[in-house]
Order: C-alpha cells, then structure tokens, then sequence
DNA sequence: CTGAAAGCGCTTACAG
DNA sequence: CTGAAAGCGCTTACAG
C-alpha cells in the first residue's frame, strides 16, 4: 500500500507554500500564472487528490447528504434513493445512505440519524419511519432536515410530498364515470400522511362525485402484502355488493391481487380494480393494472436539490411543503361494473 | 442553529483534562473510576457526540465504506445494496454509495471512485461497469476494493459472484429432462463476467446432457428490456424449431415476455422459458416464470463483510473469488415440448 | 501576490 | 493514572 501525497507534498514538488497550493487549487485570489502552472503541473504528475476529510474539519461542512429510507427493498423507495443520490451528486455533494432493517424499525432509524450527525453531515432527507423521532426534531434545529414521501405525527420541518388527495380524486372520479357507485377502499393502518391523505382525498372524492360511502367499504390493515391480501379476504367475505376497489399502496396491491386469484374474483369481470405505483408487475401481469402512478425518482431529485438550497442558503425557518403530481394510468383492471342484482 | 458540543466542552465541564476524556470514551487504559463517572454525566448532559471527521483525520482511518453499483434501477442491484448496507452497519461501519446515472456509464463510475477515495473511504464494494477502470486498479493498491456480481477484464483483486455456470447447469438439465431438445440461448453481448459465465455453463451443460447446439439457437443482444425484445423476434422470425429458451438476465427477459405476447407466441405451449432473478413480476405475471433465483442481499452483504475482512486484517494480496450458489425456481413457464412433426 | 502561523476536533506517544 | 504537546491535512485571517 503506497502513501497518499498531500498538500505538503506538492508544495515541496512546485517549490512554493502550503498555501499557494490551497489557494491555486481552490481558485481563491489571483495567482501568478508561472506559479499557477508549475503547481498545477506537480498536481498532475503527483495525482495529487485532496483530503475531503482534513477539509471538511476545517471548513467545518463536509459536503456530506444524508439520506435515511424505511429500505431500499420497495422499488418505490430505491428509486427515489436514486433520485437524491443523483441530485446530490450533479450539485456537488456525495450522499451516504441509511436504510432502516426492518422496513418500520424506528430504532434503527435513529441509530442511523446519530451516526450521520456524528459524521456532521450539511443535511438530511429522510423518509420517516412510522413511529415520530424526537432525535431528528432535535437535529433539525442544527442542520436542515427534509422530509420526503411522507411524514409522521407533527411535522414542523420542510417536506417533498405527493399530491396525494389529487390522483386519489383522480381514481375515484375515473370509477363513478365508469358508473361505479359501490366503492371500497383499502388502505393501511398506520397514522402516516400518505394514508392519512389518501383517505381523506377519496372521502373527499366520493363526496364531490354525490356518491355515499358505506363505512363498510373502508377496511384497514398493514400496508404489507399481508395486510393485502387480508383485507381483500374480509371485503369479499363480507359479502358486500362492492363492484370496484382502490388500494392505497403497492405492497398492499400485490395482497388483493392474490387475495382474488385464489378467491376466483376476476378482475374487471367481477370487480375493478386500483392499485398505486406504476411498477413492472404492475404492467406486466394480466389484467395489465390502472395505477395512481407516483414518480418516485423526481420526489428523491427535487427533495435533494431542495435540501442543498437550505444547506447553501440562509437559515430560513419558515417550513414548506412541496406537492410533486401524480397521474392515474388507466389499464385493463377497470370497467364498468356488471349489471347485477 | 445552537452550536455543537465538542470534547473541549466536556472536560471542562467535568473539570478534567481533553485527553482523559478521550481515553474514556474510547475505553483505553485503565482511568480512575470516580472520573470515568464524573466524565460520563458531563457526557450525558451535555449530549456530546464526538466529531468523526476529526476522529478519521487523526487516525487515518474513516471507518466509511463506498459501494460503487451500476445503478438502483434495477430491483437486483437495490437488493445488493441494501445486502451491503446492512453489512457495514452491523459491522461498525458507514456506507457512503454511488450509482451511476446511466446503467453502463463507466465515466461516472470514475468519477465516483474519485470522489470517494478523496474521502479516504477505508474500502469499496464495487459493481464494476462494464468498460474496465484503470483508477480502480491503482487504488486497489492502497484500499481494499472486493468486486461483486460481475467482473470485468482482467480483474485481479477479490471477488463475490454467483456460481453462473451452476445455476445455468441446472436450467439446462431441467429442460433436458423435460424433453427438449432444441434449446436457444438468449445473452447479453456484453463482455462482463456474467454473460461469459452463463454462456460457458449453457455449453457445457448441453453438452453433457448429449444434446448437440446448434449456433443459430444462439442470440445475443444488448442485455435490456428491449435487447430481449428484439433477440426473441429475430429468434422466431428465424422459423427454426426451437421448444425452449434460456435468458440470461431480467430485463431481456421482460422484453422475451413483451415480445412473446406480441407474436402470440404462448408460453409454454409453444415454447418453455426460464429467465433469470425471481422478482416479483416474474411470480404475478400468468403464466409464473421459472427462473434462476439468485441471492443479491446476500451477495451483498457477503461481500461487505469480506471486505471489512481485508480492511481489518493484513494486507494478504492473494486475490480470491467467492461463490454463491444459486437456485433454479421451476413454476409454469417450462413444460415438455408439444409433437410437432 | 506570497508565506508563516493558527486552528478545525480529535488521538497518541511522551513525561511525570 | 493524568496532563501538556504534537500532529492528522487542510484553509484562512494576518503580515509583509
């Protein structure tokens, strides 16, 4: 293993300070050109490469996003990893990554958000886990904090969220114009805003369409593919003359959609159909599925380049949210409902 | 924004001298007990955190890991990160992560490198792209770089890969014992270990079966979805008589799918087909896909922990390769090839 | 325009 | 067992 050449290194190599180097390689204050290129010579023959650590400590910020995800095993949530690691990087930032075990596992979260304070990163996007963390409120009053996808409890930071109400209007407008009136929705059990939100866009929806809502057609569970699956089992049981469904996350979707082939509901025949997250299953399985299709990498991009604004930017303790659309891609698994009894 | 507590703060907060609280808190030498009690309140109150930059400076080590992967894209490569994710937090250390933008850009894999190595990252955990990169070869003689999924080139450092040849083996013979006899291979053209590994192992296995290959059953393409796409149509624009296809990676066998269904080419009464990956849309998609399932958390997190092998341990500059065995999954996608004269 | 000096927050020989 | 001193590799006032 051959030693790294430092600073000093070149220095002596160019014949010139310490600081000469530092300053012709950081571009600060004029510098004579016959001394700019003998350095920048010695830079090139030595591969010279700085010390981001020694850098950072000095300079007190070391460039250094922190990115903390419920898990990387939902596409949704890799994707957007993608779109803030990729935003960090095209503006100047390196990004370190914190993906919780277990997908709710509060614990490790904040595990993960200690370590990166430890390692004084300039800032954090987070997708929070489900139960509030007083650590990242503490934190936030130090470094900016975004929060992306959803958030938990009382949020008194900045967020990056879907416009949820809006494509849940848009689904439950697309069955009632199908002639749907016998709606029910799946939702999961959490008190996390993206379900919250859901909810309250469909109540809001069904309202402003002058269709009624059997409180019967709200079931709730785990927002897993369990917890799927469950609530198709119990909706179907029920015995309730619903005709279409909306599922408010796509793990959950995976559940209903098992959940009917082995109950032997077809889809739209019997009933149709709405799921979340415009995924490859999603498109490849028969019926191919009508989403409510969320774009995942821009909401990791846009929180990402949003967050460096605050890191490079005044304080500015005003919090904010910023809604990113969504659109609902219709597909195979919705028609008009069968004229029954 | 309050400022942060540093070591200073502490010792004189607990009246003692900076170095005894450093040797506290990083359990060194034996202190006096009512100190080390004394210190640890002062700790406690006043939340102090010790600055990792400060702490990676002075000791040269960083206690970072990167991880260099082509991309969160795909759900195989998010798996593997998450596998090494895990495997640097359980271990004691920090993943810092860099996906390249573009799935085969070896540019910004360089770049990467280079960002990453300026950290003085204690190691890295690399999907290599597949244009070999020389920089990684010079900085494999100053840190520890274990290669994982694939290789490319000549690589001489460690690596962890999937037992290619076996796995494929197993596809082959599976198909054999079913009847088939005309089999085609469809693989990537690139020249990454993956693609040699499988095409060798398809050889050899029809070869040992007794089952001579004809060279047009072979096809190869850009490993895409579209690349799949495009090799299946030219496969059966061929008008051979082939009863089975073997595809080597994911995403051309979506576009195998794609493709099939456009021709009405049904699976498998006319053909039988195993992919690669056991993703979730290869099990919803009727009818289900046998495929060669391989373990990417695993790889990952073997490979990460590997790693922290070598940063640890001695240099030890023997290179050595890590297999990882994978599985043939046989759903409905593979059946005995109908008489046809 | 250039260099000598101080300092970022730690750890680790070195004295005592 | 404890503290004063040096140093990790940089940057940034401060002199000249």
């Amino acid at each position: 293993m051959k030693s790294i050449v430092r600073l000093a290194d070149v220095a002596r190599h160019a014949g010139v300070s310490i600081p000469t180097v530092s300053r012709i390689l950081n571009g600060v204050q004029t510098v004579a050109p016959e001394l700019r290129e003998r350095v920048m010579k010695s830079v090139e023959e030595l591969g010279y490469q700085p010390n981001r650590m020694a850098k950072s400590l000095r300079e007190q910020r070391t460039g250094i996003l922190a990115h903390l995800t419920a898990g990387l095993n939902a596409n949704f949530h890799a994707t957007l990893a993608r779109g803030v690691q990729d935003a960090a990087f095209d503006l100047g930032y390196t990004m370190i990554l914190g993906s919780s075990h277990h997908l709710e596992n509060g614990q490790s979260q904040l595990t993960y958000a200690k370590l990166f304070d430890s390692y004084r990163v300039d800032g954090m996007v987070v997708v929070p886990s489900s139960t509030p963390d007083p650590y990242l409120e503490t934190l936030s009053s130090r470094i900016p904090i975004i929060e992306v996808d959803r958030t938990v409890g009382e949020y008194s930071r900045h967020a990056v969220l879907l416009n949820n109400a809006e494509v849940m209007g848009e689904a439950v407008r697309h069955l009632i114009s199908l002639g749907h009136r016998n709606i029910a929705l799946l939702y999961g059990i959490e008190l996390v805003s993206t379900e919250v939100e859901r909810y309250q866009g469909f109540m809001r929806a069904m309202k402003e369409g002058g269709v009624p809502v059997d409180p019967r057609f709200l079931i709730s569970d785990d927002f897993t593919e369990e917890g799927g699956h469950r609530a198709f089992q119990r909706l179907v049981g029920s015995g309730l003359p619903v005709t279409a469904v909306v599922v408010t996350t796509n793990e959950m979707l995976a559940g209903v959609v098992g959940a009917a082939r082995q109950l032997g509901v077809r889809i739209p025949e019997d009933i149709s159909l709405i799921g979340m997250d415009d995924e490859r299953w999603v498109r490849m399985m028969s019926p191919a599925l009508t989403v409510m299709a969320q774009t995942p990498y821009e909401m990791g991009y846009e929180a990402c380049r949003l967050l460096i604004q605050c890191v490079e930017g005044q304080p500015g303790n005003t919090p904010w949210l910023h809604r990113i659309p969504g659109q609902l891609v219709v597909r195979e698994s919705t028609a008009p409902p069968r004229l029954s009894g």
